[in-house]
DNA sequence: AACTGCTATGTTAGCGATAACAACTATTCC
DNA sequence: GGAATAGTTGTTATCGCTAACATAGCAGTT
């Protein structure tokens, strides 16, 4: 047995192909195609037969092969800046969901928050002729721009309201979702409110976030903002409670703390936990995203919910819509979808 | 212009092809398949003027097309339960870094802890013709294990260590772990220990943890176990707290409690906190998995770390040479590699 | 001058499937 | 009975690229 295995002149034996089946079932390749996708008009018992053959061959569809000559390859690229952040993996399930049964396949990649990387990536995706294509945000690099422009397939960009769109957008204004909440702070009675965020503009939706800040205090008349930069983005729950730190040191009188996300937020919320200050008497914090710690801790934390989910699934139901018009010649028109969000008014804040 | 738009006629320009480049360059497209790749011998300015026309073609590379005649995908399969789980997310990042500019790109999908979802995924990224597939966890359907071993690719089985596995392994014994913190417990004096996990075996390292607990107790010759089986498996934070609550209902004199994962834990650490319980004083807690709430909740949560980005990193190292011997025709021999795991003491228990 | 060896390019023949059309059987209907 | 119709199956020609081999040109060697 061994000696034959060892055979110098042994060759695996290839995948067996569509002609391997035709041949078997004694059809053509076109029956045997026809046979493996629905909707085509095959006589049972020819089907059985080629179901018979494909069984016993262990014979998997070839889909790249299939997709050169159709035209069709299945794929829609996904692009997300992280996906260790439940709020993307969120919109991914929300698009997963969405595309249940339509056979389409997702090409996921991380971007890191960069866009540089996001440019590559698009490319790269963009070689597998993927049918549409999802970014997180608006800003792209020039030629990241042009590479969706040139495209020539739907291109959704999520998470944002780009001022201008490259075609189908999804997503809501971080600036005003932020500005909510500092009005509700407002509202609650909080004037000394600080502002925890990353440090750079890396991440757009967080830079959005803080612009929203410093828009609603000027608006409501605060003069003094009080902004703790710290870490790269997006900031961790450590992060998060470093910069409450910082943010109590250099103003002892801050009275309520809005963190970028709610996982800073919650690295904030222990800090306090840990100086044994009572949220939110003696300091209200607030993050944004609505991530399940948010109610789950104690204090439960007051957030702004975002609706992850459902830009991905609304995002998948309108990707589906727009590949369907591009296959039947008749593309969709641009459009965009604002999501929802909205402020949970919780016990730390 | 717009009447010229309006030509009903007027056809949607396609992509422009190699040939088109080939052509605008004065090259054959064979020339330009090579320009367009790494490590062939091209004239300098033949290159230049090949780059020329793809810049102002807008030419982009299709590689499905090429991976037909050249019979490498490039696509690299990977399945894990859920990409809602940092543990899982995190993984899929330690893969992603392993493959950065091996020009593989990751097929990810989700079997939401199901292994006959698993099977039908399986099925369909076979038909994507990967280079190599990593599933998680060791226990299949038939047919899904079948589909595995005629493959003709490389198969990487991680997070556990499959008594009879497929090929290749990268994981650890989720029993053992799950042993070694119960015998920490009983070191730092615990005798009352009981279990947190979800009601099925869908999760079967969730499973798999909780025979590591009733092991440990028998060899300890601790009789008394107490389990709690609640919620569908992943169990969620407050899923983890209404757990809690049902353990000290069932068994008041319970001394500890591990959970199946450290989200359980999370919140069974503050309905601890809500009822005013001091943990471990009146209760210790322990979870399981190290993610990053664990080391930031008040009091931080003693867990077991299990290398997870390792898993995915060692994985993604693993697949490359597996897919290199392939392609060298030269497989490599079966690997199991076992990751570390770790008792992370804090302060919870 | 003839040979070797190297680099740069072209030619031909697929890769494995599907689109589009052709053709062949039954069946139905008048 | 013959035409029309519907349901099945086959034929041919790609899809866009790359492997494998062929070839041309040139430098260096003897």
């Amino acid at each position: 047995m061994a000696g034959r295995d060892a055979n110098p002149k042994f060759v695996k034996p290839s995948a067996p192909t569509m002609s391997d089946v035709a041949l078997r079932a004694g059809v053509s390749t076109m029956t045997v195609s026809r046979a493996l996708r629905d909707g085509a008009s095959i006589a049972n018992d020819t089907r059985d037969r080629i179901m018979k053959a494909v069984e016993e061959l262990g014979y998997v569809l070839d889909q790249s092969a299939g997709s050169l000559s159709s035209k069709r390859t299945g794929f829609v690229a996904v692009l997300v800046p992280s996906i260790n952040n439940s709020n993307f993996a969120d919109t991914a399930r929300g698009l997963t969901d969405a595309m249940q049964g339509s056979g389409l396949q997702l090409l996921l990649a991380y971007t890191e928050y960069s866009i540089e990387k996001e440019e590559e990536l698009i490319e790269s995706m963009l070689r597998r002729r993927p049918e549409a294509i999802v970014v997180t945000g608006g800003k792209h690099t020039p030629r990241g721009r042009k590479l969706l422009e040139n495209a020539g397939i739907p291109v959704i960009e999520t998470w944002d309201l780009p001022p201008k769109p490259v075609r189908h957008v999804v997503g809501f204004s971080n600036a005003e979702a932020a500005e909510a909440l500092v009005k509700y702070l407002y509202h609650k009675g909080y004037r000394k409110i600080g502002f925890i965020g990353g440090t750079s503009n890396r991440d757009t939706r967080g830079a959005d976030r803080r612009l929203g800040y410093e828009r609603a205090m000027a608006a409501l008349a605060l003069k003094d903002t009080r902004i703790i930069s710290f870490g790269t983005p997006p900031i961790s729950m450590k992060q998060g409670g470093e910069a409450l730190a910082r943010l109590v040191e250099q103003w002892p009188d801050v009275e309520a703390a809005i963190c970028v996300s709610d996982l800073s937020a919650f690295g904030a919320l222990v800090e306090c936990q840990r100086r044994k200050w009572l949220v939110p008497k003696r300091i209200a914090i607030a993050g944004f995203g609505d991530f399940e710690i948010s109610s789950c801790s104690f204090p439960t934390i007051t957030t702004v919910s975002v609706n992850c989910y459902d830009i991905g699934k609304r995002s998948g139901e309108l990707l589906l819509r727009a590949i369907e018009g591009e296959r039947a010649d008749k593309p969709v028109a641009a459009e965009t979808i604002i999501t929802d969000y909205e402020v949970i008014a919780r016990d730390s804040a």
